[in-house]
RNA sequence: GCUCCGGUGGUGUAGCCCGGAUAAGCAUAGUGGCCUUUCGAGCCACUGAUCGCGGGUUCAAAUCCCGCCCGGAGCACCA
């Protein structure tokens, strides 16, 4: 077994789960109600009209992690019943299971309501001939003055035949768009206007507007609480977890169940996740994406998972960020910080280490002696990883250095710093474009017991160029040592002194690199 | 306005349902120290909430009750 483990691991590293999530798990609180159920099965169902951004992690990743830690089963439900508001796109369906698929949520079944209109259509005739609900002809705005009063359209008590007569004029070309639309019965009392009688299936024009994938085939289409209300029971869903926007809609498709004689699974609500600064606006993100504001939707400086994961986020940061925030109805708004701590757990340990540099002045150090070599792990705590090596020579008497115009500052007022791995120097000053130093050892113990900084340093050859995009779009140039060339695309790095970054790719010799955090 | 839900340190969370054990645990951020050829990781310490406000019940309340204030969600022929 270990040995297929490992074999496995060698030839498809991406196909076995690594620990951490593990431990994750050891924090998810129990799930309400599983006891009542023999499986668990969940579900996530998104609308595509949209690629994926961080607040949809919580329905995704506690959707699928209890199924996952009850042994139940996890579906993924594409909601695409409105070609004309709410508009699907052909791209997001796939883009979204990219997303799960990155987010390590894979799912046992996969559905889409623009298939399931047929179903749709039968439970409506068996809800109107068992008086569960009726076609409505009022005009909206005179509907909602009888509603607003309690008082029953002149359409609800009409005879079953008329309604299942009216119905079918729906279906044929009896009505036109608005003209006809059905309604599920509820209580006219109810305190909350909003349950009572609401609509369940409206005429789309789908000519005008025709739907992505089933075009003009269908002119009634169901709205959100009878097409996921229909799914979740013959779908043997038990728990829905989603946003706290739904509570209304949980009572109102509680009077469907109730009409059908079907038991309401357990629903969970939790609030809004918001991160500091981030547009999680769907109908933004498209629209900013669209207009070229943003470069795509893997723009550094949006939260989509896309984002996330150039920027060299790891999916289970975010997993332990949502374990972290909990099912509460309240809405939260996490810090960036936050999510970063989490992923530099994980990404420290993995990340190699560089020396680079975005703003640069030259130093020049009087007293070294020529040829030198500084040897540096490319990861302290994993010396098997190897080194890296920077050689410095003699330009016109002096060993020339760059180093960072940040740290102009701290050379300047310390009596000796080491220049990390190579040597300590000291008595630096200012000269004309450049700085000026005097060689003042190499032991290390001098450098410690001298309480010096140490700072990071780049060779005056043997570079590459980096180009870093910062998560506010802001690109810098920079250099950055030749062997971070060797690190192949994908890669997360830690640049020294700089922070974490992800090699995103490699082009006119030079490297470009998406900064995660520090 | 109506119908719901919620308010614990900068941020997030635990505890509250079944009131008491340290007048509040954890994470993150901040500060200091140790360690260390990174401003990372690790270790240690410190800072920081009288638990939205006021009242009540009780020997005892973050935890129960009432009022108030604040915040959020819903009130679409959207999802």
């Amino acid at each position: 077994m270990n040995e297929q483990v490992s074999l496995l691991r060698a030839e498809f590293p991406d196909t076995i789960a690594e620990a951490p999530k593990v431990e994750a798990e050891k924090k998810l609180p129990l799930l309400p109600g599983a006891e009542r159920y023999s499986k668990i099965v969940t579900r996530f169902s998104p609308n595509p009209d949209c690629v994926l951004h961080l607040g949809s992690a919580r329905a995704i990743i506690l959707s699928h992690d209890y199924a996952r830690k009850y042994g139940g089963k996890f579906l993924l439900r594409f909601e695409d019943t409105d070609p004309r508001l709410k508009k699907a796109s052909l791209v997001f369906y796939d883009l979204i299971k990219k997303d799960l698929d990155w987010l390590g949520c894979r799912w046992d079944e996969e559905y889409i309501q623009s298939d399931r209109i047929s179903t749709y259509y039968e439970v409506v005739e068996k809800l109107i001939k068992s008086n569960g609900a009726y076609v409505c002809t009022c005009d909206p705005s005179t509907f909602r003055g009888y509603l607003s009063s309690s008082i029953p359209c002149p359409c609800r008590n009409l005879a079953i035949e008329e309604q299942m007569n009216r119905w079918r004029m729906m279906l044929g070309e009896g009505y036109r768009e608005g003209q006809a639309i059905v309604r599920v019965k509820t209580d006219l009392g109810h305190p909350n206007p909003a349950v009572r009688d609401w609509p369940a299936l409206r005429i789309i024009d789908t000519t005008k507007h025709p739907h992505p994938r089933v075009g003009s085939k269908y002119r009634v289409w169901p709205l959100y609480n009878f097409a996921t209300g229909i799914d979740d029971h013959f779908m043997g869903i038990t728990h829905i977890i989603r946003g706290k926007e739904h509570i209304t809609n949980t009572v109102r498709q509680m009077y469907m169940y109730k009409h059908l004689g079907w038991e309401y699974p357990v629903a969970i609500h939790y609030g809004r996740l918001k991160i500091e600064g981030a547009v999680l606006s769907k109908s933004k993100i498209v629209q900013g994406v669209r207009d070229g504001l943003y470069e795509g939707f893997d723009d550094p400086r949006l939260a989509t998972f896309l984002a996330l994961r150039r920027r060299g986020v790891l999916p289970d940061s975010i997993r332990k960020l949502i374990y972290d925030v909990g099912i509460k109805p309240v809405d939260v708004t996490i810090s960036w910080q936050n999510l970063y701590s989490y992923n530099r757990q994980m990404v420290d340990k993995i990340a190699s280490r560089y020396f680079a540099i975005v703003d640069n002045i030259e130093l020049w150090i009087q007293g070294a002696k020529d040829h030198m070599k500084a040897v540096l792990p490319k990861h302290p705590e994993d010396k098997a990883r190897g080194n890296r090596e920077l050689t410095v020579s003699w330009i016109d008497g002096v060993v020339k250095v760059l180093v960072s115009r940040s740290d102009m500052k701290l050379l300047l007022s310390n009596p000796i710093v080491r220049l990390m791995g190579l040597m300590n120097i000291g008595n630096v000053k200012p000269e004309d474009g450049h700085l000026r130093a005097i060689f003042k050892g190499f032991a290390v113990h001098e450098a410690r017991a001298a309480r010096a900084p140490l700072i990071h340093w780049l060779p005056v050859r043997d570079l590459v160029k980096i180009f870093l995009l910062m998560p506010t779009g802001e690109r810098l140039k920079g250099l950055a040592e030749k062997s971070l060339a060797d690190e192949p695309v994908d890669s997360l790095v830690q640049l020294e002194r700089i922070g974490f970054g992800r090699i995103d790719g490699k082009q006119d010799n030079e490297i470009v690199v998406y900064f995660t955090s520090r």
